[in-house]
DNA sequence: TTGAAAGCGCTAACAG
DNA sequence: CTGTTAGCGCTTTCAA
């Protein structure tokens, strides 16, 4: 039972129909090369002996895998899995099996950038939030291997994108229209390793978009904390107990609006009359918590990416593409 | 531009360090079998070519994959991400891949659980919260390829599963302890073609539960509604707003729980004073919104599903085996 | 329309 | 310790 029952090759298919392998083969592939009579019989024999072509050998003798890979950071980004779930959705009509590699840190990302397009067991590759070296990117490309970045783009290989700046500057003018003149943001500082950082621009959008309406944006209304539940609680906690609180919060991202949130109704201060809060990403939960916030369409996101990167793997001999996803603010309750 | 460079095969490393192919083949699996120098210069050749060997073809030669699929739905169950995660982390240190097939309808789990066996392109399988059937069980076995079932059992296969009837009472016991005497459940019936029904053995247990202290489950305080949140939120209402509401209520999933709270404090109920609110399953976002619930150790189940895989595989004629992960009760603030 | 045969790139006996 | 050789199971020219 180690085992199993014996697997039928192509082989026996030929010698039950009394034909060659070739022809098997074509029924396979070319079915309309085969005269009509002996692909009825060697259909039947497929039938017969419940024949299924193994997907290695023809992996092998195609050069292709139908394969295409995803390195995510599954453990520290909660965006992925919507990220994920495009892709996903998109690549299965496609008949393209999904392989994920996660990384818990930057030694296996800079390790599967490395091996990837050598080992060739993948036809394309999505790199979701994470940052591609130059020297890996030129990698990828000379071996040929199609990639589509997102979220951090490099020129050389394709990406989709969002503007983060803009986002910042959309949700000053939203928070500015609805009366508010003493906003403050909040914010992670958890990316060392990358050069472009996503809150960063966040905020300077934000600032500019204050500016833009003849407002400055003080220094103590912006919080850069680390990463943590509890450092943001804490920091959040401080701001709005302080003297003369800010009438709302743009949260750089939806679980810093829920941390606010959480620590504002402890602190007795009701959403959003008292306190507005803003989040980004338009995670699923925000929805459940009924969270306002910038949705960056974080699905379509992974479907666009798949499109793009089918695209190129057809077409390899093209630049690359950078499309940029359109941000939208979706009001819910609590701005 | 289309290919890119030429990739290296083994071939060329025989030819550069002036050896056989074989002897390459040997530094590569069997280091020490070959002697220091010549290891070396083969080395040296590896290094200088750049050669990295093609996954498809140490595949197709050696029969096996270094691949394990997971099939889950990815769409309908918010539970599955943890369980993924735990397989991601316990897959990545044994060198194997994580392949992805997701379900979004019944069809394509028959589809996948009719093809997977037969293509022969994993080594093993994990299939997270669906029900396999007799005849696709019988066909894995056959076929020998190793499975683990999360969540849905099967004499013929591994798997790691929960008691969701021994959940419920603990609830009951737990919410008896706290001195509630009027506890309302609700729950959804969303699982039309499934046999065993998760929801319904969580409420059974916790009829039996209450049962086990003298007191009856009254059916007014019962709420099975079919999964959606509108739905869901509706029924809430309905069952707070009644002249003799409950003083608790055990969701039968995080995501009700959540739906509970909202309503409730709508309504104008403080929890856990007005209401008591116990959800199960222990999601990543219980612990943002700071819900009690009982944890069902989601990441463990994918991490065990993996020991008990990679063991089997090595160990391909031996019993399933069936293991029941332990349930608790997790604290938190809303009862 | 079909068959023979040469790959695809690697592993693993079997000799030497 | 190393080379020869026969697969692994399929696709794809090239002839017939």
């Amino acid at each position: 039972m180690t085992s199993g029952k014996k697997v039928p090759t192509i082989y026996d298919v030929a010698q039950l129909s009394g034909v060659s392998i070739s022809t098997i083969s074509r029924v396979l592939n070319n079915p309309d090369k085969v005269r009509l009579s002996t692909r009825i019989r060697v259909v039947e024999a497929i039938d017969e002996l419940g024949f299924v072509p193994k997907a290695e050998a023809r992996a092998h003798a195609l050069q292709q895998t139908n394969r295409i890979g995803v390195i995510t950071p599954f453990f520290t980004a909660p965006a992925f899995v919507q990220r994920l779930r495009g892709v996903a959705s998109a690549l299965s009509p496609a008949n393209y099996e999904l392989v994920i590699f996660t990384i818990d840190s930057i030694e296996r990302l800079h390790g599967y950038l490395a091996s990837l397009p050598l080992t060739r067991n993948l036809d394309g590759l999505i790199v979701i939030s994470a940052q591609v070296e130059q020297s890996e990117a030129t990698r990828l490309v000379e071996h040929g291997l199609q990639t589509v970045l997102i979220e951090y783009p490099h020129p050389q290989l394709n990406s989709v994108e969002i503007n983060d700046f803009e986002g910042g500057r959309m949700v000053a003018e939203y928070l500015l229209h609805k009366g508010h003149r003493r906003i403050a943001f909040v914010g992670d500082t958890d990316m060392p390793e990358f050069g472009i950082d996503p809150i960063n621009l966040r905020l300077g959008g934000f600032r500019q978009g204050l500016l833009d309406a003849g407002m400055r944006l003080p220094q103590e209304l912006v919080h850069l904390v680390r990463y943590s539940q509890g450092q943001m609680q804490y920091r959040a906690g401080e701001l709005l107990r302080q003297a003369k609180p800010p009438t709302a919060i743009f949260a750089a991202t939806d679980f810093q609006a829920m941390a606010v949130i959480k620590i504002a109704k402890q602190i007795g201060m009701k959403i959003p009359d008292d306190l507005a809060v803003i989040g980004f990403d338009d995670l699923d939960l925000a929805d459940y918590v009924d969270l306002t916030t910038v949705s960056q369409h974080l699905d379509e996101s992974g479907s666009v990416a798949v499109e793009i990167l089918l695209d190129s793997i057809e077409e390899p001999s093209q630049p690359p593409q950078h499309v940029t996803l359109p941000l939208s603010i979706i009001e819910r309750t609590t701005a």
